[in-house]
DNA sequence: ATGGTCGGTATCCGA
């Protein structure tokens, strides 16, 4: 079973590169972040001849945005966290797909520092941690995966020594993100590669992906139990090279399922 | 260490 993730920065805008990647790399499951379109808009029928002929999502208008297409049935569908009021940011997507619990999400970005979204970064980050605690089993197959927006340690940040005070590498943000990985979590990517250099975001300025200047904040953490099942884990850079392309690269994972 | 570059239904905001 393959899954992966990929902030895709605008479906409708990234359709062609989404299709184009499914096709080569024929992913069982592909968790989508910052789809930008309300439910409405969503390209449902492009994917569905794509061959994902089980998809959920969420969205809004313009902003965030989650979506899970699968090739296998979708169960227990869940959209944002248990309690959220009905009008709060589509950041969360959860689907039980071949007995495996996927919880794809868009962590909020955090914008500056000292700011009410910045706290709302890290607030959202402890209500994931408790969502865990109060609904999953470290002993059962779970997965996390999405736009993290936290790059945990030195080795995922091109430069640590520039990126210590600014936004996806400070310390509270760690702190918060490691903490939800307390839970239990296995990053696979880190048991399957061990060499520094491997990101997933580059920004769009500066030829950062040229120069590979990026931060590693997309992620696939699974559960101890899951992560034994992991053969493989990788970052694929070719979509960031192609013409206009996300700012984001797809994180793949393959388990013996 | 900055200036720059995207998408959205937009002429700024969020990233």
């Amino acid at each position: 079973m393959k899954i992966a993730t990929w902030n895709i920065n605008g479906v409708n805008s990234r359709i062609g590169h989404v299709l184009d990647w499914s096709a080569k790399n024929r992913p069982d499951v592909l968790c989508l972040q910052e789809t930008k379109c309300v439910d409405a808009r969503f390209p449902l029928g492009k994917l569905r001849s794509a061959g994902f002929e089980h998809i959920a999502f969420h969205g809004e208008k313009a902003y965030n945005g989650v979506a899970i297409l699968a090739k296998y049935p979708i169960e227990d569908l869940q959209k944002n966290f248990p309690g959220d009021e009905a009008d709060a940011l589509r950041r969360l997507i959860a689907a039980t797909i071949n007995g495996v619990r996927i919880v794809n999400t868009y962590v909020p970005h955090g914008t500056a520092f000292g700011t009410d979204k910045f706290t709302f970064k890290l607030d959202w980050l402890a209500r994931l941690r408790a969502y865990f605690d109060d609904n999953f089993d470290r002993d059962d197959k779970v997965l996390l995966c999405g736009d993290l927006n936290v790059a945990p340690h030195e080795t995922d940040v091109w430069n640590p020594r520039l990126w210590a005070d600014k936004m996806h590498f400070s310390k509270p943000e760690r702190e918060a993100l490691l903490n939800v990985k307390r839970w239990g979590f296995v990053d696979v990517f880190r048991q399957m590669n061990e060499e520094p250099g491997e990101y997933s975001w580059w920004e769009y300025f500066h030829h950062s992906f040229e120069k590979n200047r990026g931060l590693r904040i997309d992620h696939i953490w699974t559960s101890p139990a899951l992560a034994e099942l992991c053969t493989d884990c990788w970052i694929d850079r070719a979509p960031r090279a192609l013409e206009k392309p996300s700012d984001h690269a797809p994180v793949v994972a393959e388990f013996s399922i």
